[in-house]
DNA sequence: GCGACCTCTGAGCCGGCTCTGAGCCGCACC
DNA sequence: GGTGCGGCTCAGAGCCGGCTCAGAGGTCGC
């Protein structure tokens, strides 16, 4: 789905590599393969002691780091992965109702956390800002801005603008935008874009979707040349309005 | 039946290899017989261990998997085939009511699914999908770019043009479209287009062909030098237009 | 505790798609 | 030239996919 010039790849050109530390092997699969998917390679561990030694064989660029591991916490096994690599990006999962006391701390060091239940595009997204801004990778700080046509969206700054002007999304809008664009000109089908956007937990129908695409078409495309395009049958595509 | 030249191929030039694994012996008769007509190197389980030991021996590119085993539930099958082989690809086929559950996120992962009862066009097609955006053949991204002549099919954006101008298709003339364009310059029956893109269960007759093929004239055709031509008592044709 | 916003469900509507049937045309073989 | 078959096209019925609206429930901030 990517085209091979968008995987994010490290100083040497070579893909980012990812360590997911996770013990439900159902969520870890799924996970691991969205992120195969970007192109990454991609490793699993399923306790805190398989995490620290594949660690050190695999020298991670990025974790994704369950913060409730059967073994140990999460944060005594960021302590021993940081001794050995102190720059190595760590991204957490925790559920909503644990304690975010403990998390704010971590965010202020530059790593960043997701709660659970989260959906697999926000998880890509906010690893890929941690790499981008750890500037691990070959992107600039300028690659935050997706652009397609007269459309602009910023994902650090959470911003989306129309021909210079100012659209004001909710979070699923802003993320089924940032997935349309992100794979724009190609048809999206409303499971990719459920399985993307939604949580992996969503239990409701791609209904939803049609719902959310009629809220993004009255945000960004009345008054103007529509750039969202239904493909019967198929799904959605995101275009650059003709001239 | 193809031209060697069409034939997706993997990097190293052999034939692209793919597993089925499915309990009912009919389908996976069809199935297979289809995969093979496209020049793959096919084989084939009747349940998920012996899918896990055959893509041990078999090493397959891809594999086709119906979600309802009689042993074993698909994502653990996935789970299983990704351990050992993590960069296969899995095209699941389920029942359309099935879907929604047990296999969320699943697309996220870059894998697909087609729900019963499928088209074996619509199979073929997703499957090269999946192969081509995995990176394991010899055709490069731009490749999901079907030409014949000044026609034009785009699979990822799901347009077509002709002579620079967009054509709108329903989903089955873009579908029997593909099929032609695929076969270009060889005659196709009325039943082996059925068989393609009609779904299997199909209960009509061949007179939809003829149908859509006059739809498909006027949108394609008209006014312009034809390019699907009939073959009173054989079928029909794609060719590029004389100039 | 209240209000604003966000998210999702359900229902209804509309349009277009798909397929059936019937009639017509023309080629081909008597 | 007649007849029959194969193919083409039109018209219409039914259905399905997608869009929108209205409203319930939940969450967050004040």
């Amino acid at each position: 789905m990517n085209t091979p010039s968008a995987v994010l790849t490290r100083a040497d050109g070579t893909p980012v590599r990812v360590l997911v530390v996770d013990d439900e092997p159902d969520l870890a699969e799924v996970v691991t393969g969205a992120l195969r998917y970007e192109g990454w390679d991609v490793r699993a561990a399923a306790s805190a002691d398989a995490a620290v030694r594949e660690a050190r064989a695999f020298r991670p660029d990025a974790v994704v780091l369950d913060i409730m591991l059967p073994d140990r916490d999460g944060l005594s096994v960021l302590r021993d992965l940081r001794a050995e690599q102190p720059h190595v990006c760590v991204l957490f999962l925790t559920a909503r109702d644990a304690v975010e006391d403990r998390i704010t701390g971590i965010t202020a060091g530059g790593d960043d956390y997701v709660t659970k239940p989260f959906s697999l595009g926000e998880l890509v997204a906010r690893l890929r800002g941690l790499l981008r801004r750890a500037g691990m990778t070959r992107e600039r700080a300028t690659d935050s801005l997706l652009v397609v046509g007269d459309l602009e969206l910023d994902e650090d700054a959470h911003e989306v603008t129309r021909g210079g002007d100012l659209i004001d999304l909710s979070p699923t809008e802003f993320q089924l935008l940032r997935c349309l664009m992100r794979h724009a000109r190609q048809v999206l089908s409303k499971t990719q874009l459920l399985d993307l956007v939604w949580s992996y937990d969503f239990g409701g129908g791609a209904h939803v979707v049609e719902l959310y695409i009629s809220y993004l078409r009255k945000k960004i495309d009345s008054g103007r040349a529509p750039m969202i395009h239904t493909v019967r049958g198929a799904g959605y595509v995101l275009k650059p309005a003709p001239q």
